[in-house]
RNA sequence: UGGGGUGUGGUGCAACGGCAGCACAUCAGCCUUUGGAGCUGAGUAUCUAGGUUCGAGUCCUGGCGCCCCAGCCA
């Protein structure tokens, strides 16, 4: 493990492990991460992927990642890359990449071994008919007609089950266990079905029957040598048949351990879901800030350490919780306040003129760079007489407990001087367009001799300096803390969740910044360059605003 | 109503028979050339009814709530 990192608590899975290894159960620790190549990464894969990389790592074990592709109709190979590339951008290192189709023709010889030992028959009923007889929750179901068939004649139906001989749907190969058990995933479950197009991504049109996720994945880990299969609680009712086909055919079995997925408000985790929301152009694809996948939230600004963080803090456990969206967000904001450069910016610009400041001067202030790092330096900030400043920082008539500009109120320009206003102008329909003010030449830097003080300090941007740039505020994609739940989701996307602003104007130095670059903006939040950004004119996304506690106070004063 | 799982402040996670703690959120104060950050403090929790025990969030029994399962999805 790092040394850099936080230790990791403890929780059930890694005393399960621990003890495995203790009692010899196990001499060694293997996971593997087991996506299906069938969307993006979000998230909620992050927590599952985070628990057997650390698990392995933590006990000098080995990861593994297999991609679990069993249905051709579903799955793509360039979803394959872009795991792989998300999945190392979080800082997920595995020893070996394998594929569910890699173990096929070794599967279907085990399936041969079940179907000799009496333990599986192929089953010529429709799939309405086996739903039908699989009975309900309360109600035993019904043997198939077809269930004790000879062993000969079920090897010759699944050979040519396997040569395609038979047509998608119309047979299927089943476990043969207990039509009455009352857990319905022990009832007869399928093992392969017959797909005839479209072809797979891997094995082209080599197969034409595929197994069934039960019958795949445990064979998978027990071929590979895993020890630990770590997945979510819904597959706790399948591990009776995990366990049940292994000791059929006398395999290693690996141990599969459940713990709850995670949950967060305002996050669409369902990839069903999110695929939709990217084909009703809901959202701006699968990069979109405002989707909590792992390319949005690094289109968006975030850290893969805030994120690493983030999963840490969550815990692991089995019973179903929701995560407040704001420890994500503190976890960003805590990263970021720590490592990103300090910049003026100004979203909402209202200019500012210095009346007694000489025309035509320009001064080089000092600013600092990141007041969390001394060894991030100062950097020089060009002041002239005429600047922007942000339209909320001042009022003509200031309401209570309102430190910013207003007539006859003197301020700090952060890193520049003490200024007073002096006078408005507005234009005909009475919007303020100029705000005049003063400044005491005694107060350079933001330093005032004599004493006095000021309650508030405000950034700008020299106006003749200033660099012209577009920012995209995002702010939360659904108007409710679980959008997933139903299926009104559509209808909970937040209009205003996207704002453009432009021109916005920037402070000089920001016209070299590149890609990626991560930046706080003094007083409003942190931003990062978007990867459509141009040289000639920066676009910038807004991660997180700042925590504000003035818009704390207006809130409550009703505006 | 079958089976499985799970109940601890607003939220999430700890406490492994011995002072219910941590983080986020909230509120208050201090500090501040970011109404940021930081610092200090506060409030709020063991689903319920019994039982065992010197002592129960933890063990036992009975209720109740919530989640998952009836794909030829994973």
């Amino acid at each position: 493990m790092d040394s850099n990192e936080a230790p990791r608590p403890s929780d059930f899975i890694r005393e399960a492990v621990a003890e495995d290894l203790k009692n010899e159960r196990f001499t060694y620790i293997r996971t593997r991460l087991p996506p299906e190549p069938n969307g993006f990464l979000h998230i909620g894969h992050v927590k599952a992927f985070l628990i057997d990389y650390n698990v392995a790592r933590e006990n000098d074990g080995e990861l593994y990642l297999r991609f679990d592709d069993t249905n051709p109709a579903k799955e793509e190979s360039e979803y394959v890359e872009a795991i792989k590339e998300d999945a190392h951008w979080i800082g997920i290192h595995w020893v070996k990449e394998t594929f569910a189709s890699d173990y096929f023709d070794r599967l279907y010889s085990w399936a041969i071994r079940l179907v000799m030992l009496g333990k599986a028959y192929v089953d010529d009923q429709s799939p309405e008919e086996v739903s039908k007889n699989r009975g309900t929750l309360t109600e035993p179901g019904i043997e198939s007609p077809f269930r004790n068939r000879s062993v000969e004649e079920n090897l010759d139906l699944l050979e040519r089950m396997k040569n395609g001989e038979f047509p998608d749907g119309s047979r299927i190969l089943r476990a043969r266990i207990d039509m009455a058990h009352p857990n319905m995933v022990m009832r007869d479950p399928a093992m392969y079905r017959i797909i005839h197009e479209p072809a797979h991504h891997r094995t082209g049109q080599k197969w034409c029957i595929y197994p069934m996720y039960d019958w795949s994945h445990g064979q998978n880990d027990s071929m590979e040598g895993v020890t630990h299969s770590l997945c979510s609680m819904e597959y706790e009712i399948h591990r009776p048949l995990y366990e049940w086909f292994l000791e059929q055919l006398g395999e290693f079995k690996p141990r599969q351990i459940e713990f709850s997925r995670l949950n967060l408000t305002y996050a669409m985790m369902s990839k069903r879901k999110l695929r939709k929301l990217v084909e009703v152009g809901a959202v701006n694809g699968w990069d979109d800030p405002r989707l909590t996948t792992l390319r949005g939230m690094r289109r968006r600004g975030y850290t893969s350490a805030a994120i690493l963080d983030f999963i840490n803090r969550i815990g692991v456990a089995k019973n179903t919780s929701w995560i407040d969206f704001a420890l994500l967000e503190s976890c960003v904001r805590e990263n970021l306040n720590k490592t990103s450069m300090r910049k003026m910016a100004v979203l909402h610009p209202l200019k500012v003129i210095i009346d007694n400041y000489p025309e035509g001067q320009v001064e080089e202030m000092d600013a600092v760079n990141n007041p969390e790092d001394a060894s991030a330096g100062f950097r020089k900030v060009p002041f002239s007489r005429e600047l922007y400043i942000e339209q909320d920082d001042f009022r003509e008539v200031p309401p209570p407990k309102y430190y910013r500009l207003y007539p006859g109120n003197e301020v700090r320009l952060r890193y520049a001087y003490f200024i007073k206003c002096s006078s408005v102008i507005k234009d005909n329909q009475g919007n303020i367009i100029e705000v005049h003010c003063t400044y005491d030449p005694a107060t350079k830097g933001g330093d005032a001799r004599d004493g006095r003080k000021v309650k508030s300090t405000i950034h700008w941007v020299s106006a003749p300096h200033a660099v012209p740039a577009e920012i995209r505020l995002y702010d939360k994609l659904f108007t409710k803390e679980n959008p997933d739940e139903g299926d009104d989701f559509l209808s909970y996307v937040d209009s205003a969740s996207l704002e453009v602003l432009n021109p916005c104007f920037v402070e000089k130095s920001l016209s070299e910044s590149q890609v990626g670059d991560k930046f706080q903006f003094e007083r409003i939040g942190y931003f990062c360059v978007d990867p459509e950004s141009q040289p000639v004119k920066p676009f910038f996304i807004r991660t997180f605003t700042l925590k504000d506690a003035w818009a704390m106070i207006e809130q409550k004063q009703g505006k």
